[in-house]
DNA sequence: GGGCTTTCCTAAACCGGTATAACCTTCACA
DNA sequence: TGTGAAGGTTATACCGGTTTAGGAAAGCCC
């Protein structure tokens, strides 16, 4: 209804002038406890706020951080990393007068102009950068800019930006061992996109994983999409050879490989081991429940908050490794069908005169 | 490096005044072509965009929408409304020069007082309303504070804000339709968040769909999340008439559901039709591949945003509805199992040799 | 008691825009 | 030829804060 307070309101109701209001509300030295009192309950009473429209003017401070998501609007929806991510960083932001802007966009060129937009107007004290690429263009860019950033994985590129990091590879190597150990030699890997970092990565710590335990490691392409899952399952399973243990770069797909794996006919896990990566929430309601790598999110929300705010007011700039990602084992690997075995429980034969 | 433009220096490249540089960006009359390209000119070489906080301050317009998400952060990733829904925003707003503030809230003392936060700081010019609760508080609280609102789906309670809705309750009739058709007498819903509107009514919906049918609803509460959708589907089918078919208020507990019927035997669809809703991308990359209502979040979002705008620029609040939901039937529904054949094949039968 | 700090406070400029009143040309018209 | 209107432009106040320079009052010292 009314107008809002302003600054001048406060002073007014407290009898003072404007500059011991702000001197108040950013803790500055020199005044004396009776009037604080009185300009802090002034303020109460009113329901003042500074506002940070006014304060960006003078202090050159957006109060607000950006993260700008680029994804195919197609598998936005089954990605479960960014609603946690951002809660993890709202839970760190809500105490520190910063709010979060959110931006998400459906191709590179798009993301780039976002980025120099936030920048030209500048809307933003500092970026999350996810879902890094090979070469990133980003990096430059906001360096190039000028804007305070902290990456999510170590770029390939030179980047003076801090880095929040976790050894994926330290889970990745559990599941092809724990997979070994159940006697499976042809373990095949579903790899995410192999434009981002962490697609390639995964990828190259799988096949080391596996070389170091004297396999051969057995790779097929796919994006992160569940569709692309589907279909590198269903080549895998199409070859002479098929692998009894398929270790997909995330949940989705690993949720849609078993998916193609059972229409398939092959009854889980006895037929074919499958493992996840990511450590959903839903991996644990499937059946079977699907063995993942962990991943939080939400911890990456906040150490990621943390450290960018860190960077922006102290200018301090240092990197934070995670804990090591650990291997969740669950019911969706098994030991290796027997090759006697085989031969009466083919799973292609049974599937057959299934209806569908 | 340096120093951002400002529009002085725009005027002074232009050999103008600041104002001038001001009417010709807010589109209005009384500059001479000629003077009206130089500017631009000018503007575009110095790369300068109006700085939306020094304007804040005098339209008395954030440039900025508003979601706040109240949600318990364990179920937050398994929910692939939002992300969907916020790229259909942004969609609408990265040509209109608003950017999107994001905030993800624990719980409801938390949820208010950011809108209260939001509001004292001036930081929204509107903001969307979702997941609906009975006797939504911050309607309310949205009136008295003066922040524009659209919201999704109606409320219950009196509210001056336009209303983007869709029938559901034609998708779920459908969905019924389908399974009596089939041949299913002993129907079962799942349903959603109590607290919620949409949990509510779907399970409204559900139930009439039944009783129109000539049939008597059955309906366990649950929450949405794939933990309690599998801990009331195994209620479900502990019972002595255990249902044929089951309906859920939402994909992920579906998924969970089918997950669970797994674990105890059941043969999907044979012997139990299951139904999800929300037509989540992953649905139809499941085994078998998961009917469901279509709701396309995405629209939601566009919708939502266009109409949010309209409010905040022109005051012009109509409602919207939105195409009625449709049935996307699949894989997971099938006649029941007939009455003869159920004693030899009785899933609990079958499923108590199985290893786990 | 005069000079010097210290403490507490105010006035005013400033941040980068918008909005308004006023000004100067130019031109049409009587 | 004087007058008024229209078109194009500038100067300036203002939005709601922060920041700086400076001033009044009180305290200290010798």
């Amino acid at each position: 209804m009314s107008r809002r307070p302003t600054i001048s309101d406060v002073a007014h109701e407290a009898g003072v002038s404007k500059g011991l209001v702000s001197f108040v509300f950013n803790g500055r030295p020199g005044v004396s406890p009776a009037t604080r009192d009185r300009i802090l309950a002034a303020a109460a009473e009113l329901g003042w706020r500074p506002n940070p429209n006014a304060r960006s003017l003078t202090t050159q401070t957006a109060y607000a951080l950006g993260l700008v998501v680029l994804r195919d609007p197609a598998i936005l929806g089954s990605d479960p990393f960014f609603p946690a991510f951002i809660s993890g960083v709202e839970a760190v932001l809500s105490d520190r007068g910063r709010v979060m802007l959110l931006s998400v966009v459906p191709d590179e060129e798009r993301e780039l102009e976002t980025y120099r937009k936030l920048a030209a107007e500048s809307r933003v004290d500092g970026v999350f950068l996810t879902d890094l690429r090979h070469h990133d263009p980003r990096i430059a860019l906001l360096a190039e800019l000028g804007i305070p950033a902290v990456t999510l994985g170590r770029p390939d590129v030179p980047s003076g930006f801090p880095v929040i990091d976790r050894d994926y590879g330290h889970g990745i190597t559990a599941v092809v061992s724990r997979l070994r150990e159940l006697g499976h030699t042809r373990i095949a890997h579903v790899a995410g996109d192999d434009r981002m970092l962490h697609g390639t990565r995964r990828r190259d710590q799988f096949a080391e994983a596996v070389r170091a335990s004297g396999g051969e490691p057995i790779v097929v392409g796919a994006d992160f999409s569940p569709d692309a899952g589907a279909q590198a399952t269903r080549a895998l399973l199409a070859r002479d050879e098929a692998p009894t243990a398929i270790v997909f770069a995330n949940d989705p797909m690993a949720i849609a490989g078993m998916a193609v794996a059972q229409q398939l006919g092959y009854r889980l896990p006895e037929q074919l081991s499958i493992t996840g990566m990511d450590g959903s929430e839903m991996s644990q309601y499937l059946f079977p429940p699907l063995a993942t790598v962990g991943n939080d999110p939400a911890e990456w929300g906040r150490t990621a908050a943390h450290s960018l705010l860190a960077l922006i007011e102290t200018g301090a700039s240092e990197d934070v490794t995670l804990p090591a990602a650990e291997f969740i084992p669950r019911g969706s690997i098994a030991p290796p069908p027997t090759p006697d075995g085989s031969a009466v429980d083919t799973p292609q034969q049974t599937a057959t005169p299934s209806t569908r």
